[in-house]
DNA sequence: TGTGAAAAATGGGGCGC
DNA sequence: GCGCCCCATTTTTCACA
């Protein structure tokens, strides 16, 4: 009737968690009387909930965001990669180093990965693509962000 | 020297500001304490930064992160949709309701836009790209995602 | 697991500089 | 804009059911 994996568990348990990590994805800094009123439970019931959930790593860590755009970064690029060099294929590690690639996916397709990059303007737009191409051995093919109608939306 | 839109401020303030937004990024729950000694300022002074970054809206939020595949969403992709019927060009509204889709990005190229998607499994996502196709009338080109090096990396 | 209460730490606001 | 004091709230831990 559910695919809970951990049967013994009560039957609603595992929608308060959900309940809480919904809530807490949506705002990181939402207090423990309040969760704790949402889901009818006492302070230090949602306290120990939180605490597990953490250390179990569904809830991995807490992030302030930022709007990109006011820290001067306007420009929004995916970059598609593929190895030029058939020799070496690391290009996530050779391209770490690079603060402008916000997210780094290897790719099932035609190309190897896919990076979201996000810099001020399109000169920096430039250099960055020459950085990679150099840097990882790369053909890059980039695709520009015009606007963005929602992102990071939590998954629950 | 600096690039800074405030040219009356003092000159490090704007770093301070970089430095909060950087430590707020990677760790939400900082304390104020933790950022004070961090930054060499007493906790009022970082306090009233910190609230007038949020102001400013330079800090939009504050989010728990989930481990997605630990929700048994261990399926991302992208999806580059083309729409086929040109009387229609309102696809992120005629999506938004669609949980699975985490982005949605106007872009320039052949494509209209890219969603970032995430589900549980091929089927679902089978699923999903005909409810896309379906409701906003576009055609669909999906690159499914193997592994992440890394994701979420904060601009600064 | 959940509850309740008590101790420790933090948040939030005002005042002087 | 910064530093310090005060108090409400929150976090954190504990014994008990």
């Amino acid at each position: 009737m559910s695919s809970s994996n951990s049967p013994a568990e009560p039957a609603g348990a595992v929608d308060v968690d959900r309940a809480l990590m919904a809530a807490l994805a949506r705002d990181g800094r939402a207090s423990y009387t309040e969760l704790a009123e949402m889901v009818g439970l006492s302070v230090s019931a949602v306290h120990q909930r939180v605490r597990r959930l953490e250390q179990r790593g569904l809830i991995t860590g807490y992030r302030a965001t930022l709007d990109a755009r006011q820290l001067g970064l306007s420009l929004t690029a995916f970059v598609s990669i593929t190895p030029s060099d058939t020799q070496t294929d690391d290009a996530p590690s050779l391209l770490a180093h690079l603060d402008a690639i916000e997210e780094c996916h290897a790719v099932a397709g035609v190309e190897s990965y896919i990076l979201k990059v996000r810099v001020a303007s399109p000169d920096a737009l430039e250099v960055l693509l020459k950085d990679i191409r150099a840097t990882a051995k790369v053909t890059t093919r980039t695709t520009v962000v015009l606007s963005t109608s929602y992102e990071a939306r939590p998954p629950i």
